[in-house]
DNA sequence: GATGAATGAGCATTCATTCAT
DNA sequence: GATGAATGAATGCTCATTCAT
């Protein structure tokens, strides 16, 4: 209980300050405890943050495999359509896990850096197969090219939105949201042309 | 002379450790000076910063106007195109910058926030403006919305392709650049119909 | 059972990292219980290496009164040879507790001094009144004067092989000790002249 | 200066607290100065602690090395007299010192033991050699064994006065010196018989 | 312009100790 | 008897900053 609570005050603090900016004090204030006491639960700052690292990264990835799981027996357009919006807004919902996967992907702390690139490859690989085999259970026609054009576009459209969640309002960012749906739909069209 | 190099030693720090963990020390032994020697130029650390971060999205700022006045005579497609192409070559070329826009961007040090938000507001408005500008000069009869529509959408795959930049080896971010492209043609060439 | 394991296991850290070194978890660790069980058997650190040092010193007394026992009505020559013999062998057995007993009459805790002086100051006393009194009984009629002066220098040359200990490999300190008795015949044989 | 007065203090709280006990702040105290002053001038705690023991191992040397190149042409009884009588002086005069001495040779840091017993075994042989060599000098015809044995009985009686200097109150400790000269005295005679 | 020396504030971590269970 | 959980106090160390030179 108190070993999570301790991690979801790491993950905070990391989403704020960033990793050095994270003290171990301003971690255990938010858990109304001592300094001391993180050390009954971690042996030490690296392996804290290293835990909790691998929970945000794992929780992403099952987040987004769940949207898809859900979504898997629908059209296409409905997949790409589902992801934004869900993603979006399990991202808004949980803004400071976002800020620490923001940071975390973007500036690693030294040391983790191999364990994140292998996430992310592995992630990349997941996302683009799972696609490219919806697409080609609906359109069995279409090519592998097509098929993998399409979904690494829609993947720079996902990364671009993603970007944009912590410089939009609200409003904007449902409107990027749009766009970045009708994109998806022009694009499918001129594809299955 | 030397308080140039302070500034670039500080952004370099800056993009490898972060604003806590970008320490005088290391920025002084960067430039071969003590750190007491960094304090005849800047009042404190924040105040470095401050000017590093300012010079960053200046540099920034500059570079993609250079940009694109070079293509303004040039077809719409060709200014997505050249945007995207220099852009990326221009981060590939200053890594150290880059990270640093990305950290400043994502995860700004508390107390820049005020400030950068305003500089993300006229950057955007900027570019709009400008390429919904262009885009009315090349097609006088394309109604606003549409262009408004389509610059947003550019701006989504930019920072798309943005975000890919540390995470992408060469090859696969050449890759990803030609996907963008394209997808820029398609919807243009839908939004004209 | 388990209170004389933490001793022994107290005894051994000291020997190895001196008081401040020797921490209540190395010493659990070596006994396999926790920290806090320690506080069962000892009210605190203090009181568990009061009992600690007791331990060794009275160990070595009795050791060494043992000995003494045990040769009492042999040639005080013998009684040399063997003191010095037995006493070198026992501290290379124990080596930890050896160890333990130099740190503890070196270097004490703040503290136990008094309390060490003072078993110091009884072991000589002992020490000397035993030599003393079996020199008399083998040579009626040596002087008190004479008596004393071959039991101090004695002790001298006990005291410096057992600085020796640690500093002289196995082979050297055999020879020292061979040294040693070869002294003690050569001062015994002048003052019986 | 204030490198030095640090030095001192460190083999002065060292002497006093042992290598654990001697703490940053203790030192800083002494010189009156902030902890944090102290890694101006020594990187961190072992490196203060291993000038330290390098000064006191170099010291304690230096000065025996004076006093034996001080007496090299009188007697070689005069000789032995006059280190014992002299290095009992001196380190009576720097208790401190001596005590960290001989807290180093007893129960050293993990980490200077590789060091230390480089000096033990330099310092031995010199000493060693120094000895046999007057004893030669004086004494042609001696053999080199009885020089050797001789020599080696110096050392132990040595050790033995040094392990007594922190035991023994002034009056017991001068008359233990009177023993010890006696001995080698009593040593002597019979080697030359 | 530059730095040697110093420091207050803060940080990660350790450690002896406590106490409810 | 033993321990999980917690903590106050201290420890080694870093860092931004100051100031006299």
């Amino acid at each position: 209980m108190t070993k999570e609570k301790i991690l979801k005050a790491a993950i905070n603090q990391y989403s704020i300050h960033n990793y050095h900016g994270a003290t171990m004090k301003k971690i255990a204030d938010e858990v109304n405890i001592k300094p001391a006491s993180i050390y009954f639960f971690y042996k030490n700052k690296e392996e804290l943050f290293l835990a909790a690292f691998k929970w945000i990264l794992e929780s992403h990835f099952n987040y987004i495999r769940n949207i898809v799981d859900e979504v898997s027996n629908q059209s296409i357009l409905t997949i790409y359509q589902t992801i934004i919006q869900k993603t979006i807004a399990y991202h808004r919902e949980r803004q400071n896990e976002t800020n620490a996967y923001i940071s975390l992907v973007n500036s690693p702390p030294v040391g983790i850096k191999p364990f994140l690139h292998d996430h992310m490859q592995r992630f990349d690989t997941w996302m683009e197969q799972t696609l490219i085999g919806k697409m080609q259970t609906e359109y069995p026609d279409i090519s592998k090219e097509k098929a993998m054009r399409l979904t690494k576009q829609f993947l720079i459209i996902m990364d671009g939105l993603f970007w944009e969640i912590n410089l939009y309002e609200k409003e904007e960012l449902d409107k990027q949201m749009e766009y970045a749906i009708s994109m998806m739909a022009c694009l499918l069209r001129e594809e299955l042309k």
